[in-house]
RNA sequence: GCACUCAUAGCUCAGCUGGAUAGAGCAACUGCCUUCUAAGCAGUAGGUCACAGGUUCGAAUCCUGUUGAGUGUACCA
């Protein structure tokens, strides 16, 4: 395509003296004839003529002048281009069989890259949420270094505060020294059993206080919290009695309320106390909360390892929440930050539209945002990257506006290569996933759950014959996972989704299986000729082959963009641009395969061409997978 | 209230950043296993691209407004 470009672009200096013009070439579409398609619209700005004129002489003179131009059509300003079969086979198909790295780029060279994915609190198994986080970072990291950028995956734990010293104590309070080893659960499972059970605790004893604060019955409770609960029911009320209900704002106004009272439980005192013990250095809270923790990672691991997900490094939000003072205190210097009368410092972001935004307590302890300039702070100058990734959800698109924004006024160089690769959410059909609720998709159980149903439908298809039961177990395992990935990586990012597990589950159309399947047939063609004894078809001239097939040519084409995809994703960071390519192209590859029959020919050069086809679309589509995370497979 | 995001077939999603008659899969219906895997292929049906304006040779795509949905919003992380 940019050899075309040049020739044309040499074609409309010679013909109009013009040379800083954009020439638009694009694929020709299916209903009209040719490949590649001049759109001569544009030129018309320079040109006195009609765009079907100037398409006509930029015809007639490509056609007289350039060798792989077999012949042209015009349709209004239009110009569609056919080229020859020697074009197909000595340009296209040259580069594609010659070079085993085709898609390689180089455009990261000498560049680090940081991608932190996954994140998660250290109190609850891994969810739906986090394994689309999971796998968009993975992916993410793969495409970028196979553009040739030096990536470092890393996961940041969320592993201190009061919802992880909630779970302590419940376990403190109950567990009896119950551990996942003695109860034969695992970690992280077995942790979310006393996390809930805290949060149980706190609701109760929330709605005990409520209904007591309804009858005026405020037993120790301060004046001031008196005063702010009497203040939000009277808005409450307000509200309601309005003649438009906003019910937004009722709940908004009622989880208020709720949140006051909690204040004031035993529970959450309890807990408070816990975590002023934690950040104090309690050796035996420190204890509890490294063993509890541990059992977490450990559970971790073991789901990662199933998703074939790694991390290079481990962040841990108690090694780093303490970061950034120390940037506050030079901001306020340099006067980026301002201090109110309580003592809190604040940056003023109303030009960015974004407000004013606290980034010290008046206590003078950090808060979310404080921790996050620390951490970048300190990665970039420790590790000298070129640039940072984070993969977190939209919820967050705010806070990285303001942080990428607070960085930028202070004056780093790299602020502004901080990218927030925000993704939507993943709702069930059912709504919002809610752990008190109880609809939660988690991921062992997600995974478990495709794994029979990978069994069930391979054991009816009944295809594995020869194959050893370890063998099967990976089959069914590596199935279970590309249905799972693929099927949460081909929608576009930064979109809310909605998955439906019965649908995600189904292993026809546009599926993970579809993928492998045409794999696995592509494969399936290599073993038929070994049998055979024809692969020395491999190394074969096909300087002869005559008469390129219309299905040959498409996926000729076709694979001839995956550099240009590659680019895009890694550019627009989206795998679902890799994930909607290799779909199309095995699409093209079923047409192909529906269409000729590749090891039987009376015409040996065809049986030569169509092999070696064969395996630049095995290189191509592995390629692909491998990129998404999928294993590809020999066999189904 | 304000800010950000989204709105395409009954459902789930594409649509190459402004190009031709808007595409797939699922669900429904019809064909195709005596040649390389039918987890497949081919076909039928299904659309006011939320609505209304604007920009221009040309708009699902860009701009403005309206409606609807989601998310966030100053001492939680």
């Amino acid at each position: 395509m940019k050899v075309l470009q040049s020739y044309i672009a040499q074609t409309v200096q010679h013909l109009y003296s013009l040379t800083d013009v954009s020439i638009e070439i694009q694929h020709t579409r299916k209903e009209f004839e040719g490949q590649y398609t001049l759109l001569c619209f544009p030129l018309t700005k320079f040109v006195k003529k009609s765009p079907e004129q100037i398409a006509q002489e930029i015809g007639e003179y490509l056609l007289k002048n350039n060798t792989y131009i077999q012949k042209f059509n015009v349709v209004k300003g239009f110009l569609n281009l056919s080229l020859k079969d020697t074009y197909w086979k000595e340009v296209i198909f040259e580069e594609l069989h010659k070079n085993p790295d085709f898609g390689r780029l180089d455009i990261g060279k000498g560049k680090k890259i940081l991608i932190e994915f996954c994140s998660p609190n250290t109190n609850k198994p891994l969810h739906l949420g986090h394994l689309r986080n999971l796998l968009l970072g993975d992916s993410m990291a793969n495409i970028l270094a196979f553009c040739g950028y030096e990536v470092i995956r890393t996961n940041l734990y969320n592993d201190r505060g009061a919802h992880i010293c909630k779970s302590m104590l419940a376990w403190q309070k109950f567990a009896q020294g119950k551990t996942p080893q003695s109860t034969h659960t695992k970690g992280d499972y077995f942790v979310v059993e006393y996390y809930i059970m805290a949060e149980n605790i706190l609701k109760e004893q929330t709605t005990f206080l409520l209904e007591k604060w309804q009858n005026n019955d405020f037993g120790q409770v301060s004046p001031e919290i008196i005063t702010k609960y009497k203040e939000l029911v009277d808005k409450l009320r307000q509200v309601e009695n309005s003649p438009k209900k906003d019910t937004k704002k009722i709940t908004q106004l009622k989880d208020e309320i709720k949140e006051l009272a909690q204040t004031q439980t035993e529970w959450f005192k309890a807990v408070q106390d816990m975590l002023a013990q934690w950040e104090a250095g309690n050796p035996e809270i420190i204890a509890l909360w490294k063993q509890m923790n541990a059992w977490v990672y450990e559970g971790f691991e073991r789901t990662y390892q199933q998703l074939h997900i790694r991390f290079d490094r481990y962040d841990y939000e108690s090694q780093t929440y303490l970061l950034g003072k120390e940037l506050v205190k030079q901001g306020l210097e340099k006067s980026i930050f301002y201090q109110k009368e309580d003592g809190s410092v604040w940056i003023d972001l109303s030009q960015e539209k974004l407000d004013q935004k606290l980034v010290l307590r008046s206590n003078g302890t950090s808060v979310y945002i404080t921790q996050d300039m620390g951490t970048a702070v300190q990665r970039h100058e420790q590790l000298n990257l070129h640039q940072s990734i984070y993969v977190v959800a939209s919820e967050q698109d705010y806070h990285f506006k303001v942080l990428i924004a607070i960085l930028k006024k202070m004056g780093y160089e790299w602020a502004s290569r901080l990218y927030h690769l925000s993704y939507g959410m993943v709702y069930l059909p059912t709504g919002r996933m809610k752990t008190r609720e109880g609809n939660v998709v988690d991921i062992d159980a997600l995974l478990t759950e495709m794994y029979q149903v990978a069994q069930k439908t391979t054991q009816e298809l009944g295809k594995t014959e020869g194959l050893s039961a370890q063998e099967l177990e990976h089959l069914y395992h590596e199935l279970a996972l590309s249905a799972i990935k693929y099927y949460l990586l081909k929608v576009d990012p930064q979109k809310d989704m909605i998955f439906n597990p019965e649908e995600s589950i189904d292993f026809h159309g546009n599926t993970g299986t579809y993928l492998q399947y045409t794999y696995a047939r592509i494969q399936g063609i290599f073993r038929k000729a070994q049998e055979k004894e024809l692969l020395h078809y491999q190394s074969a001239d096909t300087k002869n082959y005559q008469n390129v097939h219309d299905t040959e040519r498409n996926l000729l084409i076709y694979l001839y963009r995956f550099e240009e995809v590659v680019k895009q994703s890694a550019e627009q960071y989206s795998p679902a641009l890799v994930a909607n390519y290799v779909y199309e192209l095995c699409r093209l590859y079923a047409n192909f395969h529906h269409e000729v029959v590749i090891l039987h020919d009376s015409n040996p050069d065809a049986i030569a061409f169509r092999v070696q086809l064969n395996a630049v679309c095995a290189r191509i589509i592995k390629k692909s997978l491998e990129l998404l995370g999928l294993t590809p497979l020999d066999r189904m």
